[in-house]
DNA sequence: GTGTGGATTGAAGAATTCTTCAATTGTACA
DNA sequence: TGTACAATTGAAGAATTCTTCAATCCACAC
């Protein structure tokens, strides 16, 4: 059974599932300790049913988990340092835009260039 | 220029440039130093072009540079460490797949119920 | 020049993922 | 029982991303 995945199938699954706005800031609130499904609600810009799509996807995943309490649903981490993958992440990210910086301002002298010819 | 984008939207694109085994094992291959594409279609099963997509897709986002050297164009990581973030998607997904083991379990243990009473 | 191998690009169709809305489930409470 | 609120689900169409193939570009050798 279970059909043997090759890792870095499994790691690009992984980071796709990582790959949603909404995904990204569900899986950060939680960082600060499990939380009703209502404050997320309150603090993520999103309709109710689309904040539902994106738990459903974590929690198919299995990187959230979510518990019933009463009238409300709790969602927390399952578990593993999602804080320090966000940490590298925040650490690439820096970098690349930093980057990117640059690349906008070559860009924008390539554009004048363009302007100057086509007048 | 350059709109603003919200941090969680930059981070979500990001995750999701990783989000592609081909592109997640050139990040690994290039770990070890830059890498022409030769030697990358060598240890990754897929057709010239198809690398090359991909390979376009990494560039975009800045986390590669190229470099033409003659008749090959050599790969390498932009800079970040890309290493200590795959360190960590690595641990988060062996906690992940070790859950998935339980659920596997779980699961077949239903279906042999369902079998069961089907019969 | 012509030809050849390495690599990239453009474009079309297939496949996934997103968004949205209506319908549904589950709990509480009168 | 009926109503109200919280949350999830199913499904359809829109939007993205993947795959593949042909065309192109670039350096090198003849």
């Amino acid at each position: 059974m279970a059909v043997a995945v090759p890792l870095y199938q499994a790691k690009a699954e992984f980071f796709r599932m990582l790959g949603h706005p909404v995904r990204i800031r569900v899986l950060e609130l939680l960082q600060d300790g499990p939380m009703p499904v209502r404050d997320l609600l309150s603090q993520i810009e999103v309709e109710r049913s689309s904040l539902s799509q994106q738990l459903a996807v974590l929690r198919r995943s299995g990187i959230v988990t979510a518990v019933r309490d009463g009238d409300t649903v709790i969602y927390a981490l399952a578990g593993g340092d999602v804080a320090e993958l966000m940490r590298a992440a925040r650490r690439i990210l820096t970098d690349l835009l930093a980057g990117q910086q640059d690349l906008l301002a070559t860009l924008r002298e390539a554009e004048k260039n363009e302007l100057a010819k086509s007048t």
